[in-house]
DNA sequence: ATAAGACTGAGAACCGTTGTCAACTTGGTC
DNA sequence: GACCAAGTTGACAACGGTTCTCAGTCTTAT
C-alpha cells in the first residue's frame, strides 16, 4: 500500500513549481536549498514512481542523464526544449504519431514505440545568440 | 596527423560486419572473440572518432548506453530498430524533418535539432510474439 | 496504543564511460 | 635502413549518474 510521507510531498510539490526539466540531483539540491531536505535515494525512487505512474515526463538529456518535468497535460506529447535556458514547450505530435505507425507498418514491425524530442534556442536565447554567438551557454 | 593502426582497422572492419547497433563493450567482446583484441579504451576512442567523422551512427538505447552502427547511407536518417533481435531499418524522415522545423519556427525557436527513433518488433519477432508473448526477449 | 510493513537515508556498489601516462608504433626525414 | 617526433595504445584509476542495502523510522489499519 502506498503511503503519504513528507518526502514524497516535498518532491512532488517542488517538482510542480519548476517549469523546466530537472535532473534528480538538481531537484535534490533545490529541496536542500529550500530547507526541505530529502535523501538522494528517495528523490530517485520518488521520481521513478511518479514517472511510471505517468504523473511526470522523463527526458534523456544529450549527456545521458534523466530529467523530469510535471507537464500540464497527461496525454502523450513531445517537447521542444531550449538548449540554453531550458524553457520547454509541450507539443502534440499528431503528424509524427501518424508517420511513426505508418513507417512501422510498412516494414511489418509491430508494437511501435517512438522517441521524438526537439531541441533548439527559444526566442530570448535566439536574440542573445544573434548578438553574440559565443555567450549563449549550452546548458542542456 | 591521423595514423593507420591495426586497432583502428579492426574496429572499423568488424563494425562494418555487424548489421545491428552494438555498444562499445559488445564490440570489444566481439573483437576479443575473433582473436583480434583491442583495448577497451581504444574501442571507445575509435568509435567516438568514427562517430564524429560521421562514418557511423550513434543511438542511445533505453538503458542509456550508446550503440554504434555503420549505416549504408551517410546522409541524415533515422532508424526503426527491433527491440528483440536488433534488426535495423534505415528510414528517411522527410515528413518529420518538415514537421520539426515547422514546429520549431512556429514557436520562434532557432537552431532546431531533433531526436527521432522508432522501436518495435520486426516481422520475425512479431510472429514469435503472437505465438507466445512471454518468450520474446527485450534485448535492447 | 499496537503491530505489520512501507519508507527512508547514508553509504556502498554498480556500470558505462573517460582520463592518465609510460611504453609502444607509425611515418616522414636523412 | 636508422632515427626521431609525435600519434597511439592499454592497463588501470577515476568519474558521475543511478541503484542497492539494510537497520532504523514512520504511516496506517485495527
Ligand atoms: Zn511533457
Ligand atoms: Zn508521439
Ligand atoms: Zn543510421
Ligand atoms: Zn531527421
Amino acid at each position: 500500500m502506498q503511503r503519504m510521507t513528507r518526502q514524497r510531498l516535498a518532491v512532488s510539490e517542488t517538482l510542480a513549481e519548476i517549469p523546466e526539466f530537472v535532473s534528480a540531483q538538481q531537484l535534490h539540491d533545490e529541496l536542500t536549498a529550500r530547507g526541505d531536505a530529502v535523501g538522494l535515494a528517495t528523490v530517485y525512487r520518488t521520481l521513478q514512481a511518479l514517472a511510471s505512474a505517468g504523473e511526470v515526463d522523463v527526458l534523456r538529456l544529450s549527456d545521458g542523464e534523466l530529467a523530469y518535468r510535471r507537464c500540464a497535460r497527461r496525454e502523450h506529447h513531445h517537447h521542444l526544449v531550449c538548449r540554453a535556458c531550458g524553457t520547454t514547450v509541450e507539443i502534440d505530435g499528431l503528424t509524427v504519431e501518424a508517420w511513426a505507425s505508418l513507417v512501422g507498418d510498412s516494414h511489418g514491425f509491430t508494437r511501435i514505440e517512438h522517441t521524438v524530442e526537439l531541441f533548439g534556442l527559444c526566442p530570448e536565447c535566439s536574440a542573445e545568440d544573434a548578438a553574440d554567438p559565443e555567450t549563449v551557454g549550452e546548458a542542456r
